[in-house]
DNA sequence: GGCAAATCGGACTCAATCGGTCCGGTACTA
DNA sequence: TAGTACCGGACCGATTGAGTCCGATTTGCC
């Protein structure tokens, strides 16, 4: 339980790489992938997805490639994983209906929804800030800021 | 992400099931199968892992079957969940090392390792109570006691 | 204008996992 | 002693997930 897909951790470096970033560098897929060591075509894959999801913003032709649609504090974790997790549930009853095929309601629903509830209370508050600087999380609580470092490669658009 | 399997909701629904008979009733695999409406055979092999853990007390023969082996208050939801989900994590670099080969050690450890305990911490906490009384839960912390209501079928041992 | 760089998006394969079944064996009780 | 019920391994089919391939389209630059 609890495991993201592959391509919901994918997504969070690509998240936690371009906030690491001044924010208007952009990144191209292959430049990416090549420093965060994952294939090409999937990490293409992965961010397609976050940009109908509008957190990336693209520039197609030469030159081109992604960057984050607003600074990582104001992403919230849920919305980066959203996308390659086609249930974001404890139990079956809650994402299929039809799974839950018990005449007079499963027994588990109403415990799970609460339980679910709590849960998405939680992640709700949650934002990337935390990875970016994951120790002053949960004392601190989520940051305003961030001091960018343009350490890594990157071309201003 | 949060999806347990559907031996661990089976497993789930037994407990809470055996939860709400007095103590000392025995059921057997094959009554409980037709009350929840679960596939028998799947549900022994449940049952058997239940066992395993230390959470119920097996009796075999005639008029043999499955009990508690402690009321509900003191059975955390991890301990019913755990001999069926291989891997308890939110990032396959906590649960599995070789699959994180990244010689730099991967940028998610960190943060996740933070996520992680908080959610653990929380549901270290909760206990198998919540299926017994789900309303009460959360507002009035986990209960000590519960009236058994002794409604379903079942054998006095 | 043409070429190269880069995003777009569908189709596809391969492997692993999961839900479920089957069956022989063993222990216990009436 | 016979029937009941747990024990546990083998097995199978469907689904899902990770990853690949390839063509189309858009855009910047020479």
């Amino acid at each position: 339980m609890f495991k993201v897909s592959r391509k919901s951790e994918y997504a969070l470096m690509a998240i936690q790489h371009l906030a690491r970033l001044e924010p208007d560098f952009v990144v191209s897929v292959a430049d990416l992938a090549a420093q965060e060591g994952i294939p090409p075509d999937l990490l293409a894959k992965v961010l397609q997805g976050l940009k109908k999801a509008g957190l990336l913003i693209a520039s197609k032709g030469a030159g081109g490639g992604y960057r984050l649609a607003r600074p990582a504090g104001e992403i919230r974790f849920l919305e980066v994983v959203r996308p390659f997790e086609e249930q974001i549930g404890v139990v079956s009853c809650h994402t299929r209906v039809t799974d839950c095929q018990r005449t007079d309601g499963c027994s588990l629903r109403d415990p799970m929804s609460v339980l679910n509830a709590y849960l998405m209370r939680q992640f709700e508050q949650m934002t990337m800030e935390l990875f970016i600087s994951p120790h002053t999380w949960l004392t601190t609580g989520p940051r305003t800021t961030t001091p960018a470092e343009s350490t890594s490669l990157g071309r201003r658009s």
